[in-house]
Parts: C-alpha cells; sequence; structure tokens
DNA sequence: GCAGCCACGTA
DNA sequence: CGTACGTGGCTGCC
C-alpha cells in the first residue's frame, strides 16, 4: 500500500518537551500578569520550532500522556511516582500546550490507558513500516529501544540544542548492546527519574556485560545462580522486580490510534487562534513571528536561504544524493593494504605537472599572479582526518585518503610501519591532493606524528577567498552553502563535521568520513574553477596555503606564561576592584550590580538625576566609558554623583583587566604552562587573521595597567627572550603606494617624523613650528582616512568644533589630493564591479553598495573603502609571515614565531640569537613587497613581551 | 536555555 | 555619524 518515500516523519513526545522546558525556564519569568505559568508553553513552541528548523520533517505528530492509570500502574503501583508529582505548575500548561499545538496545525494524539510513550513507539512503527525516516524527539531512554536504521531518536544533552542523533550504531557505542537489547539493560539498571528500582549495584556496565554474555535478560535469568559475588547476590535477590520492569518498559507498538501518518501534516497556522492564545498567554510580537515562521510554513517549503524562491523538499533531497557520490570504502589495518589501495587507484589521479610542482621563491609586487588549478582538482587525492583538532591537546581518531571512487580509511592508533608507508605517501603525493582546511589537518596529523607539505587546494580556503563574508562553521555548512546539498541521512549535533567530542555519541563514524571526503572533493569541483577565473589561485597556493602552514606552527607552539604571575595579578586586581565597589556602593547607598547596565542606568539617571548621555542602539541611555567619563567631569560639584563616577570608572577598567588575567589562566594548557590560541583564517572578511579561545590579539596595549599583563608573556624554556616586530604606518604606506600621491610618498621617503612631517605639509609650517594638538589632529585624521571617518566622526574625537573638523580635512585633502580622488575611486569602482580588490586580488563583494537604504549604503560604502586597504595590509603580513619562517629554517634557528596581532609578530628567541633572528624577521616584514614607498619595521627585544615593546 | 545587547579589549 | 575582530556578563523571553 505504501511507496518508498524519502520523507521524513518527526514524532515528539510532548510530556517529555513540556518538562524539558518547564525546568529550563525560570517560572518566576514567564507568567501572564493575572499569575498563569507560561514557561512550559514557550519553551515548548520554541524548542519544537528549533527541531523542526533543524530536522525540517514533513510529518509531525505529537504524543501525550493521558491522566489515569495505564496497564503499567496494575503491574507497579510506584510507576512514574514521580513524574506524577509534576509541579501544579506545569500540569496546568499541558492543557495551554495542546490549545497551542491546535492553532498551529499540529496533530497531538492521546489515548486513554496507554502511555505516550506507546502512542510514540506505535507512530515510530507506523512511519518504519510505510518508508519514512523516523525521527523520535524524547528525553525519555526507553524510546532507545525504537531505534533501527529507520527510526533516530533525538535525545536532548545537558543543553537542549545538542540533540543526540541515536541511531543503532550510537546505542551500541554508548551501552555496548543493540536497541533491542536496550529494555533488558534498562530494566537491570532500573530508571530513577520513573521511580522504578533496579539492581543495587548494577549500573549500565554490568548490565550490558551479562547482557553480552548470555544473549538477553532471560538468559540472565537462566545462568543467574552463574553469576558471583556481590552483584549476582543482588540480581538474584531482585529478579523478579527486573521482569516486571522489562514487562513494564516494553512499549506497546500497535495501539489502534485512528490516523495515518500521511494525516500528520503541518504548516497551515490558525493565525487568529495563534494571535488570540497568545494574547492571553501574553507572548510578545517576537514570539509569535518566530513561531508563525517556522509552522506556518512548516512541511511543504524548504526553508533553507538561497534565491527566496521556494523549493520542494522532497526534490531538494533527491538532488543531493544524486550529487554527493560516496567513495566506497576500504578499511586499512595491515600495512600492505595502503601500498595496495595508492597502487591501485593511483590511475585516477591526474594532476599536471606544472600544477604540482607549483612553487613560489619571490612575492615581488603582486602583477604576476596567473596560477592556475585548472580542472586537477577533480582529479586529485583527496586527504582528511577526524577528531578533535584544538591546538596543544589534538587526537586524531582517522586519517583517510580517497580519490573518487574509492577511499582508504585508516583507524587510529597505527602501527609504526603503517605510518611510514603514510609519511612515505604524504612526501610524494602531497602536492597533487585536495584537503579541506590544512591547518586543521596539520594538528591532527601531528598527533599521530605525520606531516604533510602544502597541497595543491584546500576548499576551506577556497570558500573563504570566494566568498569572505560567508563564514561556515563545519564541512556540512559548506555544502549546504556551496553545493546547495541537503542530507537526509541524520547528523550529529552540528558541532561540525571535522571536529566532534570524544564523549560525543556517534553514528557509524566511516558512514559521515565518507560523506565528508565527498563533500570536499565537491566543494574542490565547484570552487576550483570558481578561484581559477577570478585568478586568485596565486593567492591560495603562495599565501594562503603557506600561511596556513606557519599558523600551524605557532599554534602547536603556543605561548609561554607566568601562571605565578598570572594568579598574583588576577588577585591583585581582584582586590582593587572589590575596593572601587564597596566605594561605589557606599556612595550610591545601595550593593548594585556594577556589571549591569540597567541598574546603573537607575542609579545615574533616575536616583541620582544626572543628565542623560546618548541613547544606545536599543533606546536606553548608554553608560560607556566616554559618556561616564563626561559626566563625571560635569559633576565636579556633585560630590556624590563625582564619587560614584570614579569609583565605577575604576572599577570598570580593573574589573576588566581581571576578566582578562582571569581568562588566560583558565587557557593556559597545565601541561607545558602555555597558551595554544587558534588562530581563524577564514573568518575576517577583510582577509586579516583573528584569533580565538582564547583572544591573544586583544592583550591591553594602550596604557600601563593594561599593559603589564603583556609582562606574562615570556620565554619558554630553552629560550631566553622575546622579539616584537611591528609595521609602523602600513595602512598609510599602503594608502600613499597606491594613490601614487606624490606629496604622501615624499612624506614617507623623508624618514622624518612622519606625523609632524605631514602637520607640516598641512598647515605649510616648517617642522619645527608643529604644535602637538596640529600634530594629533593630523594623526586622527590620517589614521581616520582608511575608515571613512566623517567629519563629524573626527570633530567628536579630538574634541572639536564640527567646522574646524571640516576645515582640516579640507586641508589636508588639498595637500594629498590624490588620497582624496583614490578613496573616492575605490568605493567607485566597487559600486561598479561588485567588489573590492587588494594588492594581491583578495575580493570583497559588496552588494549593499546599491541599497536604498541610506545607513546600509553608507556603512557598505565606509567598507568597501577600508577593505583593499585593511586586506592589503593583511596580504602583506601574510607575505612576512612566510618569509620569516622561511628565513629562520635556512638560517637553521631555534628561534620561532609565535603569535601576530595584525601588524605585529612576536618571535620567541633562542638563546644567542637576538640580534640574528631581529635581523632575519625584519628583512623578511621589509621586504614582503616592493611599494613605492618604503616599509618601515621597528623591532625590540626583552624578557618578556612588555619589555619587548620598542 | 538561548539570542541579543552592552561594554570593551586589540589593530 | 570610523573599519575589522572576540569575549564576558546581564537581560528578556513572559
Amino acid at each position: 500500500m505504501t511507496v518508498p518515500t524519502n520523507e521524513t516523519l518527526l514524532v515528539v513526545d510532548g510530556h517529555s518537551l513540556a518538562f524539558r522546558a518547564f525546568f529550563a525556564l525560570p517560572v518566576d519569568n514567564f507568567s501572564t500578569s493575572s499569575g498563569q505559568a507560561t514557561n512550559a508553553v514557550w519553551g515548548f513552541a520554541t524548542m519544537l520550532a528549533q527541531v523542526i528548523d533543524a530536522e525540517k520533517p514533513d510529518h509531525l505528530g505529537v504524543a501525550f500522556d493521558v491522566k489515569g492509570g495505564t496497564f503499567r500502574n496494575e503491574m507497579l503501583p510506584q510507576y512514574k511516582g514521580t513524574r506524577e508529582a509534576a509541579p501544579e505548575e506545569l500540569l496546568t500548561q499541558l492543557p495551554l500546550i495542546q490549545r497551542m499545538l491546535t492553532a498551529l496545525g499540529v496533530t497531538y494524539i492521546e489515548k486513554s490507558g496507554f502511555e505516550g510513550d506507546d502512542v510514540i513507539a506505535t507512530l515510530a512503527t507506523m512511519g518504519d513500516k510505510a518508508g519514512y525516516h523516523t525521527l523520535v524527539l524524547s528525553g525519555d531512554r526507553d524510546a532507545f529501544q525504537l531505534v533501527d536504521d529507520n527510526v533516530t531518536v533525538l535525545y536532548p544533552g545537558h543543553h537542549f540544542k545538542d540533540l543526540k542523533h541515536m541511531t543503532p550504531q550510537s546505542i551500541v557505542d554508548k551501552y555496548k548492546v543493540t536497541p533491542a537489547q536496550y529494555p533488558d539493560l534498562a530494566a537491570l539498571r532500573g530508571e530513577t527519574a520513573d521511580n522504578i528500582p533496579g539492581v543495587p549495584g548494577v549500573g549500565d556496565g554490568f548490565a550490558a556485560k551479562w547482557i553480552n554474555q548470555f544473549g538477553s535478560l532471560d538468559g540472565i535469568c537462566e545462568h543467574a545462580d552463574e553469576i558471583g559475588g556481590k552483584k549476582g547476590e543482588s540480581l538474584r535477590a531482585n529478579i523478579d522486580q527486573v521482569k516486571l520492569n522489562r514487562k513494564v518498559n516494553a512499549l506497546v507498538r500497535d495501539v489502534d490510534l485512528g490516523v495515518d501518518i500521511e494525516d500528520l501534516t503541518f504548516g497551515t497556522v490558525d493565525v487568529a487562534q495563534i494571535d488570540a492564545l497568545f494574547k492571553e498567554l501574553e507572548f510578545g510580537p517576537r514570539t509569535r513571528s518566530r513561531v508563525l515562521k517556522t509552522f506556518n510554513t512548516g512541511a511543504k517549503v524548504s526553508n533553507t536561504s538561497g534565491a527566496g524562491e521556494s523549493t520542494n523538499n522532497e526534490q531538494d533531497k533527491q538532488d543531493s544524493n544524486l550529487d554527493l557520490n560516496l567513495p566506497e570504502p576500504t578499511s586499512i589495518t595491515a600495512p600492505e593494504q595502503f601500498d595496495e589501495w595508492v597502487k591501485a587507484h593511483r590511475a585516477e589521479v591526474k594532476v599536471p605537472g606544472e600544477i604540482a610542482d607549483f612553487t613560489v621563491s619571490d612575492y615581488g609586487d603582486g602583477s604576476q599572479r596567473h596560477t592556475v588549478c585548472g580542472d586537477a582538482v577533480g582529479h586529485a587525492w583527496t586527504v582528511a582526518a577526524w577528531g578533535d583538532e584544538r591546538p596543544g591537546r589534538a587526537t586524531a581518531q582517522a586519517v583517510a585518503v580517497a580519490t573518487a571512487t574509492s577511499a582508504a580509511i585508516v583507524p587510529l592508533p597505527i602501527t609504526d610501519t603503517l605510518r611510514a608507508q603514510f609519511a612515505r605517501f604524504l612526501k610524494s603525493e602531497h602536492s597533487r591532493t585536495i584537503v579541506h582546511g590544512y591547518k586543521e589537518l596539520l594538528h591532527l596529523l601531528g598527533a599521530v606524528d605525520l606531516d604533510m607539505d602544502l597541497p595543491m587546494f584546500d576548499t576551506k580556503l577556497a570558500g573563504y577567498l570566494t566568498q569572505p563574508d560567508f563564514h561556515a562553521d563545519s564541512l556540512k555548512q559548506a555544502a549546504e552553502h556551496f553545493l546547495d546539498i541537503h542530507f537526509t541521512e541524520t547528523e550529529q549535533p552540528s558541532q561540525g563535521t571535522l571536529d566532534f567530542d570524544d564523549d560525543q555519541v556517534e553514528e557509524d563514524p566511516n558512514e559521515h568520513r565518507l560523506r565528508d571526503l565527498a563533500i570536499i572533493r565537491s566543494l574542490a569541483v565547484t570552487l576550483g574553477p570558481i578561484i581559477d577565473e577570478r585568478e586568485q589561485c596565486w593567492l591560495m597556493r603562495a599565501i594562503e596555503l603557506p600561511v596556513s602552514r606557519v599558523l600551524h606552527g605557532m599554534e602547536h607552539t603556543g605561548a609561554k606564561v607566568d601562571s605565578v604571575r598570572l594568579v598574583s595579578m588576577r588577585d591583585q586586581f581582584a582586590a582593587e576592584a572589590r575596593q572601587a565597589q564597596e566605594m561605589a556602593w557606599e556612595y550610591a547607598g545601595t550593593e548594585i550590580n556594577l556589571q549591569s547596565p540597567k541598574q546603573l542606568q537607575k542609579v545615574l539617571f533616575e536616583d541620582m538625576g544626572l543628565k542623560p548621555t546618548k541613547r544606545t542602539k536599543s533606546g536606553s541611555y548608554t553608560t560607556n566609558a566616554a559618556a561616564l567619563q563626561d559626566l563625571y567631569v560635569k559633576s565636579v560639584d556633585n560630590e556624590r554623583a563625582n564619587g560614584f563616577l570614579g569609583a565605577l570608572l575604576r572599577h570598570r577598567e580593573i574589573n576588566k583587566l581581571k576578566q582578562i588575567v582571569q581568562t588566560l589562566i583558565d587557557a593556559t594548557n597545565t601541561s607545558d604552562e602555555r597558551i595554544h590560541t587558534t588562530f581563524e583564517q577564514t573568518v575576517a572578511a577583510t582577509g586579516r587573521l583573528s584569533s580565538v579561545d582564547p583572544n591573544l590579539q586583544n592583550i591591553p596595549n594602550r596604557n600601563a595597567a593594561g599593559r603589564e599583563i603583556r609582562g606574562v608573556f615570556v620565554p619558554g624554556e630553552g629560550y631566553e627572550a622575546l622579539m616584537s616586530c611591528d609595521y609602523s604606518q602600513v595602512e598609510l604606506r599602503i594608502m600613499a603606494d597606491l594613490s601614487g600621491d606624490e606629496a604622501l610618498i615624499e612624506a614617507f621617503r623623508s624618514g622624518a617624523d612622519f606625523h609632524k612631517y605631514v602637520a607640516s605639509m598641512v598647515y605649510k609650517l616648517p617642522v619645527d613650528q608643529i604644535t602637538g594638538d596640529q600634530r594629533s589632529h593630523v594623526k586622527a585624521m590620517s589614521y581616520g582616512l582608511a575608515y571613512g571617518l566623517s567629519t563629524y566622526g573626527l570633530a567628536q574625537q579630538l574634541k572639536i568644533a564640527p567646522r574646524e573638523a571640516e576645515a582640516l580635512k579640507n586641508r589636508y585633502f588639498d595637500t594629498f589630493g590624490k588620497v582624496h580622488d583614490y578613496l573616492e575611486s575605490l568605493v567607485a569602482n566597487a559600486r561598479e564591479k561588485g567588489y573590492t580588490e587588494t594588492i594581491f586580488g583578495r575580493r570583497r563583494y559588496f552588494p549593499a553598495l546599491h541599497s536604498t537604504n541610506r545607513v546600509a549604503r553608507e556603512a557598505a560604502e565606509r567598507a568597501a573603502l577600508n577593505a583593499p586597504i585593511q586586506g592589503s595590509a593583511a596580504d602583506i603580513m601574510k607575505i612576512a609571515m612566510i618569509r620569516a619562517e622561511q628565513t629562520l629554517a635556512e638560517a637553521h634557528v631555534k628561534s620561532r614565531i609565535i603569535l601576530q596581532i595584525h601588524d605585529e609578530l612576536v618571535v620567541e628567541i633562542a638563546p644567542g640569537e637576538g640580534d640574528q633572528v631581529t635581523e632575519l624577521v625584519r628583512n623578511a616584514m621589509e621586504h614582503a613587497v616592493d611599494l613605492a614607498v618604503p616599509l618601515d619595521v621597528s623591532c625590540g627585544i626583552g624578557s618578556d613581551w612588555q619589555l619587548a615593546a620598542h
């Protein structure tokens, strides 16, 4: 009677979800003015919407328990005693949830004499038989017995959002028994949540051991006498209870529900009913639109991003299955197998010599960037690895090499012989491989002592180069975005496919590995031609890939910190912050939370009656440092307010430092007392790097107290100093070069105090007559240029009248006319071409330049003005890093780069290498590119990062 | 439980 | 009403 289908059925355990919502959300914050609790209703709606958005089911049914007992209570009187004791505040919400479901057009089912679990089991069984892929959303582990190849249980983790997809494999991995055996295991262990005692002293582990030994619970009962020890005794004493448990936890799969799966549609909301209900519950417009967005299009329309045209879900899914050709797996365990596999598939790999042999020795001025990737990307090896790729603690679970048709998957750990073969393969074939995330791959390979020289193509980098504004944080997301394919099979939570936790429950691991390999190849085939067409292959192969390698080294090495000093700084800051807090409290007269802008607003603008400051985006009054400082100055004759503001400002500053130090403490590896940050290479839209976990690119540097923190970064064992080199005014130098402005070029070539020199040109005065104010005003103007600074902004920053700022700007552009023209041409070109370009061809697209919304358009104009300048500076620094590392390697020194802060490199200096390494790095930075102006690099060396300042 | 705001650190 | 980032704390959600 049924046709095979690719459709998905979602069955929801209504009680389980309501419980979850009720206990997750504070009831105090969710109740109507008349006192009706609404937290479970609201939570139910949002959580269900979340799951629907993620899973996009075609059919949906919700099951509820019915009041009054079931056959189970007759067998086990205390059954679900704990559940019946649900708080009144939750019970009153169940009818509301059901009303909501009706209004949302969602079918819910309850059947007297049965539990929701039985309804779920029945629906899942019906769905299974009819060929649906069935998802069961339930926090009740009894549902695990339903799992099979077509039934997956979505089981909430600690955070609701990370739903575990329980497949047969993940049940086996976690419990060491099959889904069918799970009820046996649960009977032995018991279920405290349902008030069901098991065998005392027996948990999942022993239960699984016995089940595997004797096959089933029946087997265990037969052989109960053979089980020795305390646990055997305990089992025999409770065997009747266990048998009873087993009867009770078996779900009924053939309840007569009187519905067909096909009837369980959704997607049409009775909006009037929802509005009435939400009004009653006092839910706001945000909730309304959130819910309508999901439920009012529901099963019929794919709500993935795209051209905005709705597509049929089913069609999407079928297409995707055709698009992705999975390679055939070969599992490699013995060394010979690997070599044999390589031999058997070598003929499939066709990469022309001129592509494979690509190297770059001179970066020049960016005029010769015409390497092609060709269609070779489709005929290369794919290399991938899976595991925890966090620097400093990487562990790998498997590595693989694949062609289009076949995949050799090597589970880890491996024998030395196999490793040697793999290493030999990588050494000879690296330039004929494609990868996704070379840097992350290096961390994983490094975890098993493998290394790999540059691949020919990286799909992660390629995706970034083609669309730097889009950021996929998993391979799956990249596939959805670039390939427009969506997955019918279940996924593990959206962790990122190449990055899952050790303890996470997994589907059959090779299944997603094959899929990953197929995605990488598919991405390469899609992105390769785009990269070629834009002439960005050189950018990837000469800059991004080599810089990935440098970054891997920096992340792996990490930065040594003085933990003792960190802790004492933390304590010092904590004490000072506490003092400032107490002083603030005394002035305020109440012990408010100084970290709460809301409470501060009340004290400042209501209690103290201070003149309101600028408004924030959301309309409240800002309490930021600039505003507080302003109030502080203006409140000299109001002792209370003045005292409070002073203490508050002090608390802000110290507390921030304390927090930064604490973050560093938390991020320090205990094993090596080093901090291993991750440099994100595909996040910043301009081409810059960013640093996360922790961010080491925003360690304080502007005032003395903050700068102290830099002092905790020290050379590690075997090293004697830190060296820091930074570019002076790179962005301005780039503007001088690209604009061809003779005056600005001359200013840089003169080698004088740059800002003073520029000021003398602007004000037409001799250099020695330039005042401090004139210099700083011109300096601010210079720096503001690259950001698209307005006269208003300039006036505000310099605390001068807008008219004066206007005059300054005019004078400045009179002097540097070509800079003005250049900046205008940047925006004009971007408007015409749709994108900006750096010296080395890195693009960024700006669709908003044509926006009719003035605010959006002008923001895009400023960003378009800035992108090529900031981006070219980023390109130059990347080249400098590659050159610096290369020159250090060639000199056979031990010193190594450990940090990059946009225009600064920090190098850990080995004994006796200070002078030599300083010159090597300086040279690498100064000659990264040839510009019309010199690149000025200043270096310093010291026993910590602070002292390395110059 | 989570998204969004606010504030603030860097270049 | 200056670009580019990341992080931590508080808050609303109702």
